[in-house]
DNA sequence: TTGTAGGCGTTATCAC
DNA sequence: GTGATAACGCCTACAA
């Protein structure tokens, strides 16, 4: 059953007083000073009406929608499952709604048509590729955006993780274990976060003096780690011996590097080592429990969303969060079999 | 660099014609008899002055949103991962913005505060439980709503899948590689997918002319999954003999249910087969790989925006979708060891 | 073929 | 302490 829609006006004539007073009210107006028994009026007839305000009439007299934007590539990657979770609890605490839509690339622009002007207050982008149509376009439609997670060629606003240094943990990780032949399955080359993690290896390589083992480049897919593991394992010329540990820059990747590890007729941990970025709860009901490096997911969507709401026209962003990288030692990581 | 908004009167102006000419334009008014060369002035300004309608003062006017809104309990489930993504497309196909909001019972109520009055032209319940001041909550917001994937008490808008179905394929599946003693592992009690699987097992069992095996109910979660599954393979005095495969009612349950096998000791196809519902990208990545009975999720999802779009205010839906319910044969089930 | 005008529901600036 | 009034940007009968 569809009530009439209720508004200001039946709200202010049931409660005898002008609209003007009501709006006031509903919007705690601090400078309003009204009569204790008024108020009790007007809030009993919205009670009693089940009046609620008309979004789109507020926004078009404020031009503020409370609404932030969130892009992701896939709904189905978990990583961006959690991004989420953070972004939408922190709008939720401003008393924004957060829609969240997944596109790429070309998909953005047209997603932004249909957004249309004056839907958003601000944009935030995660795990979106290089694309300067696309930022000239955010740019013009005037309304405060940002990168999460990954940084693009020209955008000078942006919150990322430090993958360099969840790199080198992982990496520490195995070399204190006693690996010496440590090779990366790296992220697609095109993928900032990878380029960040393969630098984090090589750094953690060095300091630790040993030289870089193999290195093999893969998307962050299960597909993608399964064929770059199998790689790996591949012997040839430039490795004599091949690698007793893998760091993946991936947890996706990892679980296909897993299975390429069983196809080779191998063992994990004891023929090979593996660890991956970003902890899941499903990498401790892997076979073996997979160990990992958590990074704060969550709270990069929140701080993306509180930036947002403070950002000015032309400012800066360029922020590495801080915030606990943490190793996750499960089953998936033991001393060199050998 | 943002510049000042763009109006329906900045084109006018600039076009040397009146407003509403450039909204009929805009529209695509197919009553409007326009002159080529006035509709070419109009479309260069609009080109020229990056012109994009105003979405509040649109939906003030004509009190159409252009926005769907969907609510699931979790962005970390890849199963609405699915139901997000057919829904998705199927609202950009219309023109509409889909926002999708995680919450569940009382967090719904307060969402449904945020979005406000007008924000939204209709709302998709996916996985919500049952809650009858929610669902009179969402009545008198006056817009179309509908339960997708699950039912309710009293809810008579819903669009399901054939989970009794998908069960029943499960177990035929399992009878037909000779299984005799086949458990089940099902959802939350409370849960209606979780009764109509139940349903379907049964059904399946009472057709092959098998008693049922032990049944135990788990969260849809790995934890869940390898709780129930520890106690299904704990002897008992009910059932001598143990079971030689287990219908598992989710896929995450599943994955923690395998764990729990391995944890016993034993090992699958071998000593255990294990089918379970929702194929995920992850299931062949699984160690066995897991048999999986596919649903129409994505298709779900589409489905009900397209109701949503077509509802009148008292319709009544209660759809079983029709679509393609299939086997995908892994490596978790195989003929009993024995 | 194009222009006029009223109003959608709200907020903000006044006036009383 | 409360009320009147003018926008916000757009759509749509109706008029010209």
């Amino acid at each position: 059953m569809m009530r009439t829609r209720v508004t200001l006006a039946d709200v202010a004539a049931m409660a005898r007083v002008d609209r003007a007073v009501v709006s006031r009210v509903v919007n705690k107006d601090p400078t309003l000073n009204i009569r204790p028994e008024t108020r009790e009026r007007v809030l009993a007839a919205i009670e009693e009406l089940g009046y609620r305000p008309n979004v789109a009439a507020r926004s078009l007299r404020t031009s503020r929608a409370h609404m932030f934007g969130l892009f992701i590539p896939d709904f189905a990657n978990p990583v961006y499952a959690e991004i989420i979770k953070g972004a939408e609890a922190e709008a939720a605490s401003q008393g924004y709604v957060l829609v969240t839509g997944s596109a790429t690339g070309a998909g953005l622009g047209e997603y932004m048509d249909r957004i249309g002007q004056g839907r958003i207050d601000g944009l935030l982008l995660a795990g979106a590729a290089d694309d300067s149509a696309l930022t000239a376009q955010l740019d013009q439609a005037a309304i405060p955006w940002l990168m999460l997670n990954n940084r693009s060629r020209g955008v000078k606003r942006y919150v990322i993780l430090d993958d360099q240094r969840a790199a080198a943990i992982a990496v520490e990780h195995l070399v204190l274990l006693g690996h010496r032949r440590i090779a990366h399955l790296a992220g697609p080359s095109r993928a900032d976060t990878a380029a960040r993690r393969s630098a984090g290896y090589s750094a953690a390589m060095r300091d630790a003096g040993l030289p870089e083992g193999p290195i093999v480049a893969a998307d962050y897919t299960p597909a993608g780690g399964a064929a770059a593991m199998a790689r790996l394992l591949t012997p040839s010329s430039d490795a004599a011996e091949p690698p007793t540990a893998v760091f993946v820059a991936n947890v996706a990747s990892a679980i296909g590097a897993m299975q390429a590890v069983r196809a080779a007729g191998l063992e994990i941990p004891r023929d090979v080592s593996i660890v991956a970025v970003h902890d899941l709860e499903l990498a401790s009901y892997l076979h073996p429990a997979l160990t990992t490096v958590r990074m704060p997911l969550a709270e990069l969507g929140r701080r993306g969303v509180t930036l947002l709401g403070s950002l000015k026209p032309d400012d800066t962003v360029a922020e590495v969060l801080a915030g606990p990288i943490e190793l996750i030692q499960r089953s998936s990581t033991a001393p060199p079999g050998r």
